[in-house]
DNA sequence: AAGTGGTCTAGACCACCGA
DNA sequence: CGGTGGTCTAGACCACTTC
């Protein structure tokens, strides 16, 4: 139950690609070669070969075979949930969190709106903000659903929030939908931010969902336009 | 083969969902219900629900079944190709398009590192803006390699480029890496696009790939960063 | 013609949910 | 407990590439 065969097998080839032991350009083994390796059933190594292709990790070819993509360099895992580690996790600067607010609210009528609740109820609202090299470059809002989560504490915020609700609270994230906008800075991106001279700043706003479809958590995660990037894997589904 | 039996499936139970046939929050049938309505075994059903899934139709739930979500509003597909579409296919807004430039080139340095080119060989260029409401605000400029579209005019690249690759040409398009960065205007883009005043321009830049994994396309969106917009639906794979 | 991936099937067992 | 979705299997046939 903690893995799947086929995630198994998935996890196994990521790691053999990663590791150029098998190396771009070159083909995968055959999908009934890869079932003799992996004692599966063709379907499940099937599996664990779509999860790969959209993953962007090979592309599959009729009558040739799977051939090993070359977009490992920069491709982390694309479409993760969280901006913050989306820019942090994979890179080599040193990031820092400061927790700037944490306090259990009563949504205001906009919030209400943005959060898409129904009736009145309480939210945690966490700001912080993320400093690469001492510079403050990110400011995360976060509202989450006191129901959901009881308790928050600003260790927990200052560290990795996402670890304790997947870990501690055991909470499983579905999916999330994200929009991409810039706007102009305003009065407290210029109090918490390095500016830097900069007046436009890239908001990525996201409504998460856990895997029992309930809403959970509004995030507004404000970037200094010039250190976002944003990078995206994109396969196109021929129908 | 022009569709396979998941594909229709899916196809079908995807518009129910944009009819509202299935209402948002409802359950869908249970799998083997889809099994005798569509007379399809259950894995075949479970490759369309997956589909739906993936594209942000659906959420299943083990022990439950497969709830229908509520993000149509806004939710335009997201993660197709190209960036023009995904802005202008789905609105009511009236864009046009002006060709600038299209010119067959030798690509010099700089464009054959943009491009991952090993060889010098030649290259399409060609420069549009889009405007709406009478307003330039998207400048693109693609680069198609000349061995694979032989043939380019300025009426194709008024209309559809994309419609004459695939629909003409009967190229299969892949797989795409994308990459946003926001970066501070040029002369060619206060030459070419309504500034408004504006510092600043949301910059697409895109690497297109045909299903054969072959290389086809490098492309820069440049956007007026207050019309930009990016919509992204992310889902959590559980491992 | 041989080998590859693409699709579909029927059946089995498990993990989870709700009454 | 029964019904749901999650996984895995073995086998079949098709479409495509390559020789």
């Amino acid at each position: 139950m903690g893995k799947s065969k086929f995630v198994a097998i998935y996890t196994d080839l990521c790691e053999k690609i990663h590791n150029q032991l098998i190396a771009a350009g070159d083909l995968l083994p055959t999908e009934n070669e890869l079932c003799e390796q992996y004692q599966a059933s063709r379907e499940t190594i099937r599996k664990a070969l779509a999860m790969l292709s959209r993953n962007g990790y090979i592309q599959k070819i009729q009558g040739k075979g799977s051939i090993v993509l070359d977009l490992s360099r920069q491709n982390f895992p694309v479409s993760g949930l969280t901006s913050f580690r989306e820019l942090a996790g994979h890179s080599k600067d040193k990031w820092q969190t400061t927790v700037h607010q944490l306090v259990l609210i009563k949504p205001d009528d906009h919030l209400k709106m943005l959060m898409n609740l129904q009736k009145s109820q309480p939210v945690w609202k966490v700001i912080r903000s993320r400093s690469v090299n001492g510079e403050a470059v990110i400011l995360d809002k976060d509202y989450l659903i006191q129901s959901i989560v009881p308790m928050l504490t600003a260790d927990i915020c200052e560290h990795s929030l996402y670890d304790y609700l997947e870990n501690e609270l055991k909470l499983k994230i579905g999916f999330a939908k994200k929009e991409i906008t810039v706007e102009h800075a305003n009065e407290e991106d210029k109090r918490l931010l390095a500016m830097n001279h900069d007046t436009h700043i890239v908001v990525v706003r996201s409504l998460v969902y856990l895997e029992s479809a309930e809403f959970f958590q509004y995030t507004e995660s404000r970037h200094r336009a010039d250190k976002f990037k944003f990078v995206d894997f994109a396969r196109r589904e021929h129908q």
